[in-house]
Parts: C-alpha cells; structure tokens; sequence
RNA sequence: GGGCCCGUGGCGCAGUUGGGAGCGCGUCUGACUGGCAGUCAGAAGGUCAGGGGUUCGAAUCCCCUCGGGUCCA
C-alpha cells in the first residue's frame, strides 16, 4: 500500500463510519504566537476540545501537516524521527464516543483495513487506565499478554486537552531486538509505537511536577489545579504516516518508505560523494521546507522564518557534504509532485517555493564565504586550539555553522573547543529565554460579548463582568484603572492588525473612558480603560459608545487595505500574499513578501489603481460562508483561518473579495484621499508599505504643500526649480569653502613670511612661540607647519584663545618629545612630533616656562 | 521578544590605548609609444550612515535612529 493509499483508506474507513473528514489546517496556527508551528494532528481542533467553539461535527478525522524540529538533530539518525510529518487522526472533540469505540475503531482498521497479522502487534495503556485494559482484551482479538502497562502513556502539549493514552506497536520480530522472549514494547527496538489514542479528560492550566506517570500523580494535579476535568472526556488519536507506510512496506524506517524514499534516491543519484546520513537529511528537511514555504512561511531571521531558514542552510550544508550537483530546488518540485494530489497548495505555488529556496541557499553561500575570511583570521593568529569563544562568535555573529568550523580546522590540524561553543550557547539560550515577554493568563471564564459594531456605533447594554489588575470585582470606582465586559458592545476588538476601538461607556453612575479594546480570547472582549466619573457595577445598564470620528478613520484605513492588497497582486502577481498588516486611524501598514524593493513606478501604479477604485464607488457586501466555498470563489485569503470555519467574506463591488473580520466602509468613495506614503525593507524577503487615507491624507498632504511652499519661499524659489537650486547651493558652498581654505593657507603663508610674523628665537633649539588667529585646531596645525617651514629645524608652539599646538621638527624628536613639552601648557596630548591641547595657564606664562625649558 | 557584528571616495576594503582620513581598482589630465595595450607622473573624488553625548581632541568610546548581516527564543 502505498502512502497516498493509506491516507485515504485511514480517512474513507472514519468517513464510513459518521466522521467528517477535515482538510488539513494550514501548518501555521492561527493567532497564536506562542506555537510557530502545528506539531501535532488535534492542534487546530483544541478550540472545540475546550469548549470555545463548536465543531462542525461531532466526529472528525484528518491527514494534517504537522512540523517539529525539536528532534532536528536526531532526524536520519533514528529509522523514525522527521521534522515534517503527516498525522492521521480521528477526533470527538465533543465526547461522542470515549475510548469503548474508539478502541474497537482502530482495531477495526489496523486489522481489516491494513491487514496487519494480530499476533505482530502490541498494546499499552496507562498504568491507571484498567478501562482501557479491560475494553483491549474483551472486544479485540488482542491477548491480555499482550496489552503492557507504561507510566509514558500520558499525553499532552504542555498547556490544554491531555490525558492517558493508549498505544498500538508493531512487532518488528525477536531478531529486531534484544533478542529476549519476554522483551515487551518501549523495552527495546523490537516495537515500533505506530498509533495513539489519547483520551483526553483533562485541560492542563499549569506546569506540572513531573509527568504523571500514576492514578496518584493524575490525582496531585488536579488538587493542584493544574489539571481541570473536561466537561467530557473525549478521543483524540494520531498515527504518523511515515510510519505506518514503513511498516505496511514492509521496510525497517521512514526514510525507506515510499513517502520519502524517491527523495532520498533523487539526492543519492545527483551525489558526488554519497552518504546515507546527509541523504536522508536533505530528503526530510526538503519535505518540510516546501510544505513551510507553501503554507506561506518566507525564510527571515525571527520566528517562524528562522525556523525555516534553519532548515534550508542545515539542507545546503548537508548538499555541500555530499557534493550535490543539483539544486536543492530540484528536490522541492519532486515534493511537489509526490504530495500535489492530496495538498493541492503545493502545485499553486510550485515555482515561488523553488524561487524561495534558491534565493536563500545563494544568501547562504555569501555567508559562508564571510564567515570563511572570518575563520581565516581566527586561524592566521596560529593557536593551536580554536577557542570556544571564536567558534561561537562564528557561528553567531557570522552565521558559520560549527560543522565547518570543525572541518576547516582540522584541514589545519586545528582543534576546536567545542566545550567552551557549548556553553557559550547555552549562555546566549539563557538570556533568550529569560527575556520572554508574559502572555495573557489563560481565562476560561471571562463573560463572552455580542459584537455589534459592523452596524452600529452606540450599543444599548449590560455590565456582564469587571476585572481589575487581572482579578474579578463587583465595582470599579473613579481614577481606577478596570477592564469591562459587556453583554453587546460595539467596540471592535483589536484583531486581524485592526486597532481596538476607543470610547466611553456609560451607567447611571459613571463613566468609563475606553482607551483600548482587546480580545483576551475568542468571543470576549475586554474595554480596557480608567473610570472617570463615579463607579460602574456589574449587572448595571450602560451605554458603550464608540468615538466614531476616529473609528471612521480606521474604517476607511481598512477597506483601503483590501483596495491596496488587490492592486498590489494585479501589479506584483499573485505571490504577493499579505504577510501582515497594521490599522490605525492615521495610517495603515501592509506587509508583503518579495526580495526586492518595489520601484518608484511600481508604486505611482498601484497607488492610482487604488484611486480609480475609490472613484469608482464600489459597494461594501459581505457574506458567512464555509472557508472552502470563500477560497474556491476566489476570496483572498491569509494562511490564519481555520479549514471548516464559517468565514466573513468582505467584497467591493466585485472587484476585491477578502477573508476578514474587520469593520468597512459601505462604499469606496468614502476613502477619500489615499496616498502611498514609504516602502520599506523589513527584513530579508519582506517589504512594509505605509499608506494614509481619508482625513489623516488630506491633512498629509496639506502639511507636504505648506512645507513645500516654504522651503520653495526660503529660497526665492517655485517648488519646481528647489532640485536645482539645492543642488547649484550645494556646489557654490562647497567652491566657496574650498576658495576659503585657499585664502586663509595664503594669508597664513602671508602672516609668517612678513617680518611682522616670524620672531625666531633663539635657546638650545631655535624656536617660535606665537600668539596666532586661528579658527581651529585644523589651521592652528597649518599655520604651526608654515612656521616650521621656516625654522627648518626647532620648535614651534602656538596658541589661539585657549588652544595651543606644539610642534617638533623631525630631526629634533629624538632629543625632545612634544608630549613633554606640553606640561608647560596645559591637558592635551597627540605624538611626539605634534601635540594640541587646551591652555590651563596663561599664555605669556606658558611660553615664559618654555623659554626657560629651552635655555 | 533578547543578543552580537557591520555601515569610511564610484566599487572593494585598511585604519593599532582616541591624536592631521588612507590603500587597491576605477575616473580624469599629461608624458613615453606609429596606434592600442602598457608604463610613468599628476589630479579630481569624503557631511567616516544620520542625530545626540563624553573629551583639549572622536571614523575610533557611550546613547538613540535608519539600513544590512547573524544567532537564540
């Protein structure tokens, strides 16, 4: 069976059975900046396991991306670790069945639907869990001597669902192993877990100790609160398909299995010198690299980009060690075609991955080739040891991987300190981790609000709920600082780069002036702002108003954005996916992938096609449709939302149709004004364009005209000949200065040649000491040369206000040291020829003390 | 989010405890040569990324901003 196969036997044999199968969510997770990346099949189902909203049915199954790179350096190394994996997986987020179906569900399909033999395969349960236990050895052919009890059963992702689990093995055969009779699963490499079935019954609020490897530690938890008890339990199971296909191949790792196996080959035929490891490395990182960069991740150096550009210079590394002939590209479009069937993605944007990778493997090489002159200096300095420091400065200044290093020293039979690399690093590790800014407590229960500002701006309501510095209370006084929830509200929430809203809700009471709003989690939103007047109460009535000038303002940034996200695809192509976004009441930022900057002409482009659809007065309409109806009618779309989401679908006319749950203007005409204000680089690959419209344009663009005609007045000028003028200024200043310094060089050769000026006297050295008119300390040096010019041979000292300078002739340094000399005079310093400084005594005494020095 | 490195003529770069801004290539002028290539002599070209501070004195030290590179989370 091949791995397409199993995929689609694993999700037809749930579909038969009353689930409903989930396209995969996009592998990065929707407003979550915690998690970079899913890593785990039930991670964009949580929201239902806790109850935050509703599924669209109560039994579900998936294929889903998922990426970790935890493990990245055990990946080729082991026959099962992968960066980038797919988990199949059946869900009853709702608790529609627990673990009495879910076990026999699985049996069901391991044994009739893969035809895996009974007796080469092994179960474990929790060592709490004797349901489990029980329901494996009565409804399943499995013999009690085969089901182990392990304290590693528990499962969980730090933070949400987790429970037990139970887990199916396959025997890989006595000789696989320790070769013992009674070897049992997790005791060696005999058994390969393939599928677990967790059961989750509880959310997990806080760190606990340890694992709960017992009924008893299980118990700890949720006495401690960290574990609290799911409405419902509910099963949540995975099987990695890399796995399973290696299994039913009858092959013994993942990488001879047929969903990675042709990338392996492809990189081991274009290998100059093969080797197994970096084979299967460049195979399994390739994988995840294209899967990364379809789902709309661009190498950066932060968060989730750096993640993937980790992957692409650990694979053009791993390229380089086997001396591929190929580019790495190759092997993405070869991705492309064995995964296009079930993740259609991957052909739309088949030839931007392939640009992507290329791009940044060539900016990987410049690196290199820095990092090697980097290198060569740390070498040239011929210690016999490469310090731990050096390494790591190399590594994390210069972005020179260790493995290098290593190699490159050892050509010189240099060694390297790989100790001390390693604790540099664990010392930089450190510093990352202790500067992580805290994130909202996780709130279950916050009272949930009704939106109501798609419509209207002034919402008649109730008090649902108070908090003050994070904690509930009944009554918020006047000058406190309070977050209010309120049954319906009409202040938008800051969300999808849209700005919460400000204003003033008012009781019978008080008031309380919102200074911002936030969405502390789906469905609440929290007014966060001071009472100004009085107190307010939960449960009283109020008035929520929303300041509407400006959020007028912010509706017009924002259906503005739509307008500029479009033309920049008509203008750019369709690889210009939104990146990002920021909108505000006077301005707006949108940000876009692509490695270059965008031309002046480029902009005047798209900011008129931005206008001519303001002037075309398009309508506002919007519309609840399933996701995949949005995406297949063509809506533009982010890599946010989730797969099986009713989604809001923002039109103009029809020229523009976007995902989006921000608030609009009804038509385009009401934008006004927009002006394409910068384009910026904000990091590699990505571009911010800054765009003002409506009131904050018109303002812009009077205060550009008044500044404009002011400077044009300053210089007796139209605004039209200002390049020039500056420009011809520009010239005659630098002339002037230059016939300036010409002149004062001739009045100072003037000045020392008149007989007025030279007064050489005469000690053990000749020597001059002059009170001169200088402008600076650069002419008091000149005119100090045109003296010794004359002297030939002797010392010179001027002084001009508090600045003075001495000088020695060449030929005299050796006998007196300028540095010495200027004791007579004051603090300075310089070199033995030519010292400046500042006067701390008078002049007359300074040169007296001179005169004296050289008697 | 937290660090580190870099920014100096058109291009590539050097600049030592802070002490008069340099080198190579390129450009221009002249000489040698039948012409080119070449060689020699000379010249032009700099807000040392921008702003603030410390100092008698800052390309150099400190702070901020901008741009590029890179590591960690």
């Amino acid at each position: 069976m091949t791995g397409n196969e199993i995929r689609t036997r694993f999700l037809e044999h749930f579909a038969s059975r009353e689930h409903l199968v989930l396209p995969s969510a996009p592998l990065v997770p929707h407003g979550d900046p915690s998690t970079l990346f899913i890593s785990a099949g039930m991670q964009p189902l949580q929201p239902y396991y806790l109850g935050l909203s509703k599924p669209p049915a109560p039994r579900l199954a998936s294929a889903q991306k998922c990426l970790r790179t935890g493990d990245i350096e055990e990946v080729g190394k082991t026959d099962r670790h992968n960066t980038f994996f797919e988990m199949l997986g059946n869900f009853t987020p709702t608790g529609d069945y627990f673990k009495e179906t879910a076990i026999p569900l699985a049996w069901e399909l391991v044994t009739n639907g893969f035809h895996m033999p009974v007796d080469r395969l092994r179960v474990t349960v929790h060592p709490s869990d004797d349901q489990s236990f029980e329901i494996w050895t009565s409804r399943t052919a499995i013999p009690a001597g085969h089901v182990t009890r392990l304290g590693d059963n528990w499962w969980g992702l730090g933070r949400g669902p987790c429970g037990p689990d139970t887990e199916i093995w396959w025997d890989r055969g006595r000789d696989a192993g320790c070769g013992q009779p009674d070897c049992y699963p997790d005791h060696c490499a005999r058994f390969t877990e393939f599928w677990n079935l967790v059961l989750p019954e509880y959310d997990q609020r806080a760190d606990l100790s340890s694992p709960p490897t017992t009924a008893e530690a299980i118990q700890r938890g949720v006495q401690d609160g960290a574990l609290v008890r799911l409405a419902k339990p509910a099963v949540d199971t995975g099987m990695g398909l890399e796995r399973i296909s290696f299994i039913l191949q009858g092959k013994s790792n993942i990488f001879e299995s047929d969903v990675l196996a042709p990338l392996v080959e492809f990189f081991h035929e274009h290998s100059h010198k093969p080797t197994q490891l970096s084979e299967r490395i460049i195979a399994d990182h390739i994988r995840a690299i294209t899967f990364c960069i379809s789902d709309g991740v661009v190498p950066s150096n932060e968060g989730r980009g750096y993640v993937l550009r980790r992957l692409v210079r650990r694979a053009a590394l791993h390229a380089r060690n086997v001396g591929l002939s190929t580019k790495l590209s190759a092997g993405a479009q070869r991705t492309v075609a064995m995964f296009k069937g079930h993740y259609p993605e991957l052909a739309d944007r088949e030839k931007f991955i392939a640009e992507t990778i290329d791009a940044e493997a060539d900016r990987f090489a410049k690196t290199l080739e820095q990092g090697m002159e980097q290198f060569e200096k740390v070498a040239s300095r011929g210690a016999k040891t490469v310090s731990g420091e050096d390494a790591f400065r190399l590594h994390d200044t210069f972005g020179f991987p260790l493995e290098l290093t290593r190699e490159l020293a050892n050509e010189r039979g240099i060694a390297v300190d790989e100790e001390g690399f390693r604790s540099e690093m664990t010392a930089q590790r450190e510093r990352s981790r202790r500067a992580i800014p805290h994130q909202w407590t996780l709130a279950k229960d916050l009272p949930k609000s009704e939106f109501t500002g798609y419509r209207e701006l002034t919402t008649a309501s109730k008090i649902t709920g108070l908090r003050r510095g994070g904690s509930p209370v009944d009554v918020a006084t006047e000058g406190e600082a309070v977050e209010v929830f309120l049954e319906r509200t009409p202040f938008y929430a800051e969300s999808g780069g849209q700005v919460g809203d400000v204003g003033i809700i008012e009781t019978s009471g008080g008031r309380v002036r919102v200074e911002d709003t936030q969405k502390p989690m789906e469905g609440a939103i929290a007014h966060l702002g001071t009472v100004i007047t009085g107190a307010v109460r939960v449960g009283e009535k109020a008035t929520a108003s929303v300041d509407d000038k400006r959020r007028r303002q912010i509706m017009r940034h924002h259906s503005a954005t739509h307008l500029l996200h479009k033309a920049l695809r008509e203008t750019l192509g369709e690889r210009v996916v939104q990146k990002g976004s920021w909108v505000g009441p006077d301005h707006t930022t949108f940000d876009i992938p692509l490695n270059r900057a965008i031309t002046k002409e480029e902009l005047g482009r798209i900011n008129r096609r931005v206008m001519e659809k303001v002037r075309a007065a398009l309508p506002f309409h919007e519309s609840q449709k399933p996701y995949k109806e949005a995406v297949a009618q063509g809506a533009m779309h982010l890599f946010e939302e989730k797969y099986g989401d009713v989604v809001r679908v923002v039109c103009f006319g029809d020229w523009t149709c976007e995902l989006c749950g921000g608030t609009h203007v009804t038509n385009t005409a009401d934008i006004g004004t927009a002006v394409i204000v910068s384009e910026s680089s904000i990091g590699s690959g990505l571009r911010r364009i800054d765009m003002v419209v409506g009131e904050a344009a018109d303002d812009l663009v009077q205060r550009d005209r008044d500044l404009l005609s002011d400077l044009a007045k300053s210089f007796n000028a139209t605004p039209e000949q200002l390049p020039e003028r500056i420009h011809a200024l520009r010239n005659q200043l630098k002339e002037v200065e230059k016939e300036r310094e010409r002149l004062r060089d001739q009045l100072r050769a003037a000045r020392v040649g008149g007989t007025d000026g030279f007064a050489v006297k005469h000690g053990r050295v000749d020597y001059v000491a002059q009170t001169v008119d200088a402008s600076s300390d650069d002419e008091l040096k000149a005119y100090a040369d045109r003296y010794l010019e004359r002297v030939r041979s002797g010392v010179v000292t001027l002084v001009a206000g508090d600045k003075f300078v001495i000088k020695v002739s060449n030929d005299l340094v050796p006998q007196i040291d300028a540095t010495r000399l200027k004791e007579l005079f004051g603090r300075g310093g310089g070199r033995p020829n030519l010292v400046s400084g500042k006067l701390t005594v008078p002049a007359d005494e300074a040169f007296k003390r001179l005169e004296e020095a050289l008697k």
